[in-house]
DNA sequence: CGTGTTTGACCCGCGC
DNA sequence: GCGCGGGTCAAACACG
């Protein structure tokens, strides 16, 4: 079925490529009964593609490695249809009769993730900072917090293609390796890929002018800089973390695509720049910056 | 006007 | 029980 694929090209994408322009027949394709990830790549990268792949020999080589990447994703991004329960569960934890205890406030508590905290399936992919990757899904920055012990900031996103989409991610420096940015995907998206953007105001707030040769890449996708989205292809996409859970082993799904970066040069625009609106805070510790340096002591 | 980012405040899980 | 720290909310503001 076509949708058992999208999120796991979200991944991929997110993780690896640039500017991907999905065709239909790639959407369509059994991510893991026909397709080998490092086609995927190619047309994911196609201009890149190439150095990519002659750069990690071993993502080709490899085909264990491969089907392992895939076995691993396999499960993950099984997404049958998104039972009730846990939208009736967290409709539930934002009622005001759930939070009884808790002293008034004029905000409704939606901590609607927390009560399951642990629970969550996450997936973590180690990124080059300067990877233009872009995903499939519109992504809307809801917070930022500087955290203990990381010089680098971590931005919250949600996907913001529907209002009902669970889907998150979270993105943060790599303390070790800068240059390598630790995405978090957790939930999933419970609506299609959508296949064009409601608006482009806002898209474009960008502290970083794109160069001149970059801004022709992101004119082929409606999204310059910020908000990882492209347009798209369509998918059906239905799933649940529900199922995820029963059906993964581990808690995180790790994927690390740190190699990848060898073929992207520019860091000056992209996905991970304007999207985590990186290239400020991301790029520069925290306590470097006045802002960040007054709410990492202000605290949270 | 719609959508996006920024940012301070709030809530809650978890360790002690 | 308390405090810390992570995650989220929502108002204010920016942009096309």
């Amino acid at each position: 079925m076509d949708f058992e694929d999208w999120d796991l090209q979200a991944v991929v994408k997110s993780c690896c490529c640039s500017e991907p322009l999905l065709t239909t027949a790639t959407v369509m394709r059994d991510p893991f009964s026909s397709f080998p990830i490092s086609s995927v790549l190619k047309e994911y990268c196609p201009t890149e593609d190439e150095d990519l792949l002659t750069s990690f020999p071993d993502l080709l080589a490899t085909k264990t490695a491969l089907h392992e990447l895939e076995e691993l994703c396999k499960p993950f991004f099984l997404k049958p249809q998104p039972p009730p329960q846990k939208q009736l569960q967290q409709e539930k934890k934002r009622t005001p009769s759930s939070s009884s205890s808790l002293p008034v406030a004029p905000k409704q508590p939606s901590r609607s993730k927390r009560s399951r905290k642990s629970q969550v399936k996450k997936v973590v992919c180690h990124v080059p900072a300067g990877d233009n990757s872009s995903d499939l899904w519109a992504w809307r920055k809801y917070g930022q917090k500087p955290i203990k012990g990381s010089p680098y900031p971590r931005g919250y996103y949600r996907c913001s293609s529907s209002k009902g989409c669970l889907a998150r991610k979270q993105v943060e420096r790599s303390q070790t390796d800068p240059s390598t940015l630790i995405i978090t995907y957790t939930a999933e998206h419970n609506h299609p890929v959508p296949t064009h953007r409601n608006s482009l105001a806002g898209t474009t707030r960008n502290k970083f002018p794109i160069p001149p040769s970059t801004a022709t890449q992101h004119a082929s996708t409606n999204t310059p800089t910020l908000s990882p989205t492209t347009p798209l292809k369509a998918t059906v996409l239905e799933g649940n973390e529900e199922d995820m859970v029963s059906m993964v082993d581990e808690d995180v799904l790790f994927m690390d695509f740190k190699g990848l970066d060898t073929t992207v040069s520019d860091s000056t625009s992209g996905f991970f720049d304007g999207v985590d609106g990186l290239p400020d805070f991301f790029m520069t510790p925290s306590w470097m910056s006045s802002n960040n340096a007054a709410a990492a002591a202000g605290g949270r």
